[in-house]
DNA sequence: CGCCGCTTTGAGTCCATTCAATTCCGGTGG
DNA sequence: CCACCGGAATTGAATGGACTCAAAGCGGCG
């Protein structure tokens, strides 16, 4: 049974290979890789070894990176492209974050040799750096310089997640939107002015609604001042979408 | 402004100076400390120093501990006694975990200097070591051996709070209510048997639901073999509860 | 025994989802 | 350049699940 497993991780892994394409490390993306937060401060010859035993591959869209309830293997670093994470239980999937160059992602179960929480796929043509996990883990136990690190990014992921918690417990749908579209949009002028880089329905499951959910949702905006245009969002009055945001219960206006 | 602030802040404290019972720290207390994982592998002398630091206290039921929003000022061991983790929105409350002995809380926010995300209040008297944040923060930093408890302490939170995202968004109450009583419950025989040592209006928030509708749950889960006996829970179908927990929307039955 | 707080039950309402149909949009090929 | 196609997004109607409000049990403790 284990052997058959393992045969099939192998198949499932050359498979990878095939479709994805091994880049070789150019200098500029080593130098990008270098200026995360993460190995920022780690001695140049444990940042070596990192690299040394990593692999930059190229995968196209709608590529599944991470399978929920494999081994962490790898330390994942995307360096171009979009991933989402997701997880599935029995047929529903749930979109659970976003990530976007350059950062990493599921470093908490590479260090702690679990399995992985949650998947992930390319949701675009992507350059991920895959570094084995046991050199993670080696560098970690012999670079003091790296746990400093280690510990800010996995607490500022806690401490995101926490705040995804809350805000899916005691929000509504439309509230999250609000927040999600003000954390995210780019002042011009007077106006807020928000891109969905992907489909509706990612940012939907993201919020924890139906597309069709999204949709009423933003149909219910306009009376804040919300404009749609495709996948780019106007609010001319930035200061209501926030006090959405912060979740006004006592106004109820109409 | 800030003055006042400040001034709040050392009223707070002196209040809850009061209310509470300076004790002096034990050597069985220590030693139940020392045995924690995060502490296990560091040094005598800077455990000493975190003991030196610390301060035991022991409140009455109904304390709040922490207040979200401020800054963490401490590492907070629960000795005796129990902790709910709750957070407040909009006059809204929702409870996000219970600690019981012997446990440590809201590393995340002490290690990276933030505030609280979550508030904390005692449900029992409850016997609390409080370590200053600067203390951890510098054993930190000078004993390499503490690296590691504390990230595998983050990690397992981490996965502790997406397990928990995921359950919140996949599946519903009466699937989220099977998972908990399944996951806490112990087996006699071929019977499982919970017990909740708490209000169930604060099991009912932890869920993600109302009371009322966690009593119709409870309810209902007599079709699956559950008896409740106020706050003790039996069911004689076991794998039905556990069926039911890994979210079985396939079977309709009736 | 009687009070008080927690829990349960009931009835009605509301909001999100589901299912279905239509519109919108980008890309392709004639 | 335009017609067409398919996937995405929106809209509508109907259902259902969870919540709110209100009232009635239940249980522990003085």
């Amino acid at each position: 049974m284990i052997a058959f497993v393992f045969l099939f991780d192998i198949c499932q892994f050359l498979m990878q290979r095939m479709a994805a394409e091994t880049l070789t490390l150019r200098a500029e993306d080593i130098h990008t890789v270098r200026s995360l937060p993460l190995f920022a401060d780690i001695s140049e010859s444990q940042f070596g070894a990192l690299m040394g035993a990593a692999f930059l591959q190229r995968f196209p869209a709608q590529t599944q990176l991470i399978h929920e309830g494999d081994q962490a293997d790898f330390l994942h670093v995307i360096v171009e492209g979009m991933v989402e994470m997701f997880s599935t239980s029995n047929g529903e999937e749930t979109t659970i974050g976003f990530l976007e160059p350059v950062s990493t992602f599921i470093l908490a179960a590479v260090l702690v040799e679990k399995v992985y929480l949650q998947s992930a796929r390319t949701l675009e043509p992507s350059r991920i750096l895959m570094i084995p996990a046991q050199a993670i883990r080696d560098v970690f136990a012999r670079d003091p310089a790296f746990a400093g690190p280690v510990v800010r990014e996995l607490a500022e992921r806690y401490r995101e997640v926490v705040r995804q918690l809350k805000s899916q417990k005691m929000q509504s749908g439309l509230e999250r939107l609000a927040a999600w579209l003000f954390a995210r949009g780019e002042r011009r002028g007077d106006v807020i002015e928000t891109r969905i880089p992907f489909e509706k329905a990612k940012l939907a499951s993201f919020l924890g609604m139906t597309r069709e959910s999204l949709s009423r949702s933003f149909a219910s905006l306009a009376d804040h001042g919300v404009t749609v245009r495709g996948r780019v969002i106007f609010c001319n009055r930035p200061d209501a979408l926030a006090r959405l945001a912060r979740t006004e219960h006592s106004t109820h206006d109409h």
